[in-house]
DNA sequence: CGCTGCGTTGAGCTTCTTCAACGATCGTGG
DNA sequence: CCACGATCGTTGAAGAAGCTCAACGCAGCG
């Protein structure tokens, strides 16, 4: 696609006018990444940020013995790494395509001088680093303060209300992957979901659940006790 | 203090013009909150945002049970509920103050216009933002890839960089509120406590905590077992 | 056709929480 | 000024939640 078409469809860069939208898409790049290849590491100077075009990113930590904790799952349209730009300091954590992807790159110095002279474009990127915020707030109460059970639900009635309220939700990624954005492991993921469905809540058709009694997630979401 | 005389040393409101600090000064009204005493509740409607003048505020979630998890701590300078200024939403949390404080209070359309009207205020506060969320990533870190021990190293190193790299660092909060930082309970911390002690790792002195083998610490922090 | 990664299941174990009790401290009101 | 109550911090014993380790079926892909 070409980029200017491509831009125009992005949230964060809404209102701003044709001249704005060529100056972007002047000091973009973009590359295309590979199913399971790194886009940055933890460490790596943050000399700009992304916007995904086309297919799925996630940000994740890795503990010393290899536990993954995936921190955001980035699609099309979405920015990703904005923070390093304006805080000056390294990515404090790893990217990687999940899917083979096309993503864009804008390069840090540049990009301040158009958000210097764009208030919208300011005001558009403040508004994309608290709804940030607020997701993290979100996965840290769900961290602390939910087990997984509840984890869970609560992110499948999420993927249910990301896919129209619909019944049946299609997982966006593998079990393995869900496990560690839900801050466990594959196999309570597994046993969890066999419960649930035991429980006659839901039906688990490969990557494919059918929510059948959508209160009781609620109330596990809630934090009820399974 | 003059309230234009404390905005000068606010890091958010770095480089403004004189002018700027009085348009600042119009559009705040400050007040003062005891100790235990709610500054707002979660779901309140984000009308605007905070800065610390003096005192301890803490922000934090609350479970159905009555678990409590703290996502920040703010002292002198630091501004918080920031975002829900630029998602239009309602507060995401709680805030209450650990000590007596005085806080200003900043309304959310009269400050986006002082925003729209200085870049450098909107640098600041994307600086401000990012470093929010930089902080949320290691509080998720901590709480999904790290046990209790680990999380208690790194806070404690946290503390003595903050307090000037001494070894002997002082709680600025309460040990139940430390636990309720570290994500877990004041049970647990004062066992782990007196497991890094008992190890020689570090003495206890009600608040005061002497950290002995800083190494070892370290090694904590990074992931090893204790 | 074999290999590799994913998903599932079982058994045992570690970590942390829960529940309970108790001493110390601190602020307050008598 | 003392006494009281409330909160905080600590310790013990028991229990729950989730993780580790291991085995195995299965599908996709080379």
């Amino acid at each position: 696609m070409e980029i200017t078409k491509f831009l125009a469809t992005v949230p964060l860069f809404d209102g701003l006018t044709p001249a704005q939208y060529d100056e972007l898409a002047m000091i973009a790049t973009d590359q295309t990444v590979r199913k399971g290849q790194p886009i940055f590491t933890e460490g790596d100077p943050g000399n700009g940020f992304y916007v995904v075009a086309s297919g799925l990113v996630k940000i994740y930590k890795l503990s010393l013995d290899g536990k993954e904790q995936i921190l955001h799952l980035f699609g099309p349209g979405d920015p990703f790494a904005e923070a390093a730009v304006f805080t000056g300091s390294s990515f404090p954590a790893h990217a990687m395509a999940l899917e083979e992807s096309r993503i864009f790159f804008f390069p840090r110095q540049a990009f301040i001088e158009l958000i210097r002279a764009n208030p919208d474009l300011a005001m558009n990127m403040l508004a994309a680093l608290s709804m940030h915020l607020k997701k993290f707030a979100h996965l840290i109460e769900n961290l602390s303060l939910k087990e997984v059970p509840g984890r869970l639900a609560a992110h499948l009635l999420f993927l249910s209300e990301q896919q129209g309220d619909s019944d049946t939700v299609a997982l966006p990624v593998s079990k393995t992957q869900l496990a560690s954005l839900l801050g466990t492991i594959p196999e309570t993921l597994s046993r969890m979901l066999a419960k649930l469905a035991k429980q006659g809540y839901l039906t688990i058709n490969g990557p494919q659940i059918t929510i059948l009694q959508r209160d009781r997630l609620e109330d596990l979401a809630a934090g009820e006790k399974l």
